[in-house]
RNA sequence: GGGCGUAUGGCUCAGUUGGUUAGAGCGCAUCCAUGACACGGAUGAGGUCGGGGGUUCGAUUCCCUCUACGCCCACCA
């Protein structure tokens, strides 16, 4: 036995960590068979940037439930990834280089980009290849994930870094791209050329869960169309004038009564005069507006259903870049009124178009302004625009009853923690509108494995697509050659191309069960060990995101739910209750909070907040963390200063199984210990229901407890081994020590090692859970230390210390409280110095005191 | 417009099938520097449980309604 003189917090996180590592305690046992495994689908965190406090929280709370389960005997499966193919990281590496990717650049070798971190603001991005861009990636995030792993050991969760994956690297390319052509060969994904929602600044396809309404500035314009049989003008009101040379029809509310008339016949389109059809459909809305509104191909996700339901012509004049097409659709003359847009952005496109309207004078009143919601891709910065593009799908329900049906049916095998976040599931799932769209147009991720014949006009064929074998994955179909064809054949007639795109970030990360277990991988293929895994946590804003896709892959591909548990975390707020965010430069960075109260503080803080409810941030509670973990030191101090006269535990079962009979113990023990027991009852059953927020309320409220009261009860007992009851004191001291560091273990596991470290061998993060020994949670200590409270009050009011001594003490209680004080007598007597102490039966208890004069 | 959640002493939160004087910590006040701990200990003040209505012998707890805040979803001309 090894007690420091002075106990102390600073410096034992680098110490453990790094034991822990060497010891490999959190290996995860690949012998294990599935029904003693508890596997966890840990979020990789995105590696465009740093850690914040959400993922501190969030990951700790994982972590505890991690903890207990490794103690309750589960081997468990904690991997740790990194996340970082996809938009952030490049757009993170666009902002720390100065560069931006132009496929059309050629390789540098050995290129230096002109800046590494913080580009002056002036500075404009210098286009680099495809390859330069991709190598600057590889550089950037092996920077970022050093600095996130030196953190996540330093917060001391648990995981098996020997697990540790990313998104990027080939296992994942090799599994995202098996799963991939799983799908295309069962018909779950599938490519088609469709209008969609494209981001003009960063150029690719976006997928409806990556959506955003933001209020934005707008102005109803009323725009005149002439009716083509002469008799006047139908009034429609709009946004988006600029977009008149794709109008393709004007639609009503087929109950329209002030439309009836006008169904079936046409009106021309003002500047433009093309022709077009007055059709009807429910989606048109009668108090919108004129109730009339004109359709473009495309201004919102409205105008593709008409379109598409109503079988419209196509009168498309967005590019891709943002700008107005230089060539005018089918109809519109391109050196009317159309050559002033042609070239525009979209912007500049309005302005002219409204002057335009307003000299012909088809624009009525002057333009209306409002705000109104406009979609955004979360990420970006210009609003959505919507064009025609080729794009890969996987099945989600979005378009086929049936299996929204079987995806609905999939979250009802999960279990929620909380249970309220199973509503926003369903309410994703039911109100998709599409497939997911997967492919982005983009360079930083998986490859799409396909390749495209071509035919003999050198024209792509698309719906015979040329695909790999699964054996030859990973592939890159810009640099790898589909089978029968050789390198020459690229872009040649009668030869192949290949796809350019890539899989969207989330493609990906949707398979993190399968790529941590290392689905059907030649080396060290665990999925039949830890699937379907047992716990997903994640944060309650991805549902719709990571979850959802995670599901539409597993039931592809497993015919099942991905796991039984999902556990969403809150989020962090200010302490003024808004959301934590960056931008308001007061956020402190985690490693200072940990440096300032030490990892278990800051873990206390994290544990104290229940899964699903948001949290302020709170130094406060860091503090209250920081004297737990200090009490805890200085209690095992305590205790263990005693000796071990009376055996010493070594396990749960210690007080039996060190020989000594339940008998030996006196009555005051044998009830704290029971109280102890009903407490780790009570742990136990909140832990297995993922609620380590309870458990610590618990086990906290049991831990000081015992330190004020029962400690400071017996501890004069305890001290004279001449006493009857010092062995009993001893020991019950010892076990209700041994069970409170392994309880608190999942919750402070650098303060519970150290203290365990004095003396015990091994580590008390694979020590066994602790069970109830069996002792009856009796109150009998209730009386006694009412009593003991009564009498330091006396002494309290009396401003006295509370060594003074009491000459006698007359307690008024009932039969059953002086039969339970009487058998605590000793130790109330020697906890409240207590001279004498006489009894008179009644109720309810109260105590006449009398301090000894001089006090 | 639909859905979900939250409203308990100055602050952060518990309150487990409705039941005797609603709990804890922080903060605050007063006191004690007792031989584990001053990153300590003792004692205390402080709440008509968001408003209104209902069910009940009895409601913080169940039902209805209103209000405030937050989040998710929605076809946003």
């Amino acid at each position: 036995m090894n007690i420091p003189e002075r106990p102390t917090l600073d410096g034992i996180e680098a110490h453990w960590a790094a034991q822990w590592d060497d010891d490999g305690i959190y290996r995860f046992d690949r012998s294990a068979v599935r029904d003693d495994v508890f596997a966890i689908d840990t979020p990789p965190p995105t590696v465009s940037g740093s850690l914040h406090m959400g993922h501190i929280f969030s990951y700790t709370q994982t972590d505890a439930i991690a903890r207990y389960q490794r103690m309750a005997g589960r081997k468990v499966f904690y991997p740790m990834g990194w996340d970082d193919n996809g938009l952030p990281t490049e757009r993170r590496v666009q902002n720390y280089f100065g560069v931006r990717c132009d496929p059309s650049q050629p390789f540098i070798d050995g290129f230096e980009p002109p800046f590494r971190g913080d580009p002056p603001k002036d500075h404009h991005a210098i286009p680099v290849s495809r390859q330069n861009f991709l190598d600057l990636c590889e550089q950037l995030i092996a920077i970022d994930e050093q600095v996130f792993e030196a953190l996540m050991r330093r917060m001391g969760w648990s995981v098996d870094w020997s697990l540790l994956y990313s998104t990027i690297d080939e296992r994942s390319r090799r599994i995202s791209q098996r799963a991939f052509l799983r799908d295309v060969a069962r018909g779950t994904a599938y490519s088609q050329e469709a209008p969609t929602l494209w981001d003009v600044d960063f150029q690719t396809a976006v997928a409806q869960a990556e959506l955003e309404d933001r209020e934005r500035p707008a102005a109803y314009h009323t725009i005149a169309f002439h009716r083509t049989d002469g008799t006047g003008d139908v009034l429609i009101e709009t946004t988006r004038p600029e977009l008149l040379a794709a109008c393709v029809a004007l639609v009503a509310h087929p109950d329209d009564p002030r439309y009836q008339t006008l169904f079936g016949r046409t009106v021309r389109t003002p500047l433009y005069g093309v022709s077009v059809p007055i059709v009807a459909h429910e989606l048109a809305q009668p108090d919108k507006g004129t109730g009339i509104a004109m359709i473009c191909t495309f201004g919102d996700t409205t105008d593709v259903t008409w379109w598409r339901e109503l079988q419209l012509p196509m009168r498309a004049i967005v590019g891709r870049n943002g700008r107005i097409l230089t060539e005018a659709p089918n109809g519109v003359d391109s050196a009317g009124p159309y050559a002033a847009i042609a070239g525009q952005t979209v912007k500049q496109a309005q302005r002219v178009v409204v002057e335009q309207l307003g000299a012909s004078g088809e624009l009525t009143g002057d333009p209306k302004p409002i705000q109104h919601p406009v979609k955004f891709y979360e990420k970006g910065d210009r609003p959505l625009e919507i064009v025609t593009s080729r794009q890969w799908y996987i099945r989600n329900g979005g378009r086929d009853t049936n299996l929204r049906t079987e995806l609905v049916g999939r979250g009802a095998e999960i279990t929620w923690h909380p249970g309220h976040m199973h509503h926003r599931y369903d309410n994703w799932v039911e109100g998709l509108n599409g497939d997911w769209l997967v492919s982005r147009q983009r360079f930083f991720g998986v490859p799409i494995p396909v390749w495209y014949p071509l035919d003999t006009n050198g024209d792509p064929v698309y719906d015979t697509p040329l695909l790999p074998t699964e054996a030859d994955l990973p592939v890159d179909p810009s640099a790898d050659v589909p089978a029968g064809y050789t390198a020459g054949q690229r872009h040649q007639p009668g030869g192949f191309i290949g796809d350019q795109d890539v899989f969207d970030t989330w493609a990906t990360s949707s398979l993190t069960p399968q790529i941590a277990s290392r689905w059907l991988e030649a080396e060290g293929d665990m999925f039949g060990q830890v699937f379907p895994m047992d716990m997903r946590p994640q944060a309650h804003d991805i549902i719709r995101t990571w979850l959802f896709a995670t599901t539409v892959r597993a039931h592809h591909e497993h015919g099942q739910a991905p796991w039984h548990h999902a556990a969403l975390s809150g989020w962090i707020l200010d302490p003024d209750r808004k959301k934590m965010s960056k931008s308001k430069g007061n956020v402190v960075t985690p490693m200072d909070l940990i440096e300032t109260y030490g990892t278990d503080a800051v873990r206390y803080w994290s544990l104290s907040a229940r899964l699903g409810t948001d949290t302020a941030f709170s130094e406060d509670q860091m503090k209250v963390g920081r004297k737990f973990a200090n009490k805890l030191l200085n209690v095992s101090k305590f205790v263990l200063s005693f000796g071990d006269s009376g055996g010493q535990p070594t396990d749960g079962q210690a007080i039996v199984g060190d020989g000594l009979d339940h008998s030996a113990i006196s009555a005051v023990d044998r009830s704290m210990l029971g109280k102890l027991d009903s407490v780790i009852e009570e742990a136990t059953a909140a832990f297995a229901a993922f609620d380590y927020a309870r458990a610590l309320e618990r086990t906290e409220a049991f831990f000081w407890w015992f330190c004020d009261d029962y400690v400071e009860f017996v501890k004069g007992r305890a001290y004279d081994t001449e006493t009857a009851g010092a062995a009993s004191a001893r020991v019950a001291l010892r076990s209700a020590l041994d069970s409170l560091q392994r309880l608190l273990a999942p919750f402070l596991p650098f303060a519970t090692e150290e203290a365990r470290s004095w003396w015990q061998d091994g580590s008390v993060h694979v020590s066994p859970w602790p069970i109830p020994v069996g002792f009856a949670d009796d109150g009998l200590l209730d009386a006694p230390l009412q009593v003991l409270s009564l009498v330091r009050r006396a002494k309290t009011e009396a401003k006295v210390s509370q060594k003074a001594v009491v000459d006698t003490l007359v307690i008024t209680a009932s039969d059953a409280e002086i039969a339970a004080i009487t058998s605590a007598q000793t130790d109330l007597t020697n906890a409240g110095s207590i001279t004498q102490i006489s009894f008179t039966s009644g109720a309810p208890l109260a105590c006449e005191i009398v301090l000894a004069a001089g006090e």
